[in-house]
DNA sequence: TTTAATGCAAACGCTTTGCAAGATG
DNA sequence: CATCTTGCAAAGCGTTTGCATTAAA
């Protein structure tokens, strides 16, 4: 099961760091590897809300950071506020492409990417540690 | 003159909008165009005070969204609260590569990124208007 | 039983906005 | 003089934090 070798990967990180594996962190862990979307903080406080798991926002922004550390979810910025999150467990990177008038986000991937990284490393003397690539436009169904 | 050519371009701008060319208008449009660097609203906020300019912020915020719409500046968010804007005159599409640990940034140019965004197009019939490209990691000065 | 996590509500940081006073075309 | 813009202060919004209470190991 895809899950359980999700939750194992979580509880393994906080015990590595002496953390606890709460409920409350399961529960979140669980909930967020079950769907397969992108989600911001309110999404998900909802979505926990709705399946009658009260847990506070607090909670929630702290779990997500864990999540983070982990290397279980990715974090991305697409624009001024509110942060989005996806999981990104054995997922290549990958771009976004952003539909503003519908939202709607489209993953994509092109191997050139990693040749523009590469050559930037050189030029520059320059460590990559991570990236955002991220377009805005308009998709199929909007254009018009 | 490249100052002049900005100011008319403003307020060539302001005038089929219908929009006055305020003294506030025309000291931002001036001093963003004097300076090279990446800047958020406080810093600008920071340089008009100290050259005697007293100009609200909310003036600043609101002139800042101005001079993004008429494409004479640019807006990126590179991590989370706090807007960066550069100018954006006659300058080529880059990306920005983001020092996490002195804050420096580059900015770097790659052919084959329109490449990737003229396959992206074509795979999934989408219209692109703009983009972010942003690359994290540790500078030369900083790796070690 | 020690140390960490939760929930709450208040604080935060950046940005936006309502409104009255003032300036522009 | 009609309309737009300014500055102020307050509100907004997502996120973080201090603290007392509760719970994991």
């Amino acid at each position: 099961m895809i899950d359980m070798d999700i939750i194992d990967k979580f509880t393994g990180f906080l015990h590595r760091k002496d953390l606890r594996a709460t409920p409350e962190r399961m529960i979140i862990a669980r909930e967020i590897f079950l769907t397969d979307t992108h989600f911001n903080a309110e999404d998900l406080y909802i979505h926990l809300h709705n399946k009658n798991h009260k847990i506070s926002r607090a909670t929630i922004y702290r779990t997500l950071e864990l999540l983070v550390n982990s290397g279980l979810i990715r974090r991305t910025v697409f624009d001024h506020h509110t942060a989005s999150f996806e999981k990104y467990l054995d997922k290549q990177d990958h771009g976004h492409f952003i539909c503003t008038q519908c939202g709607k986000i489209i993953e994509f991937f092109d191997q050139r990417l990693e040749l523009i990284h590469q050559a930037l490393e050189k030029k520059y003397t320059v460590t990559i540690n991570n990236h955002t690539h991220q377009i805005y436009g308009k998709c199929k169904d909007c254009t018009g």
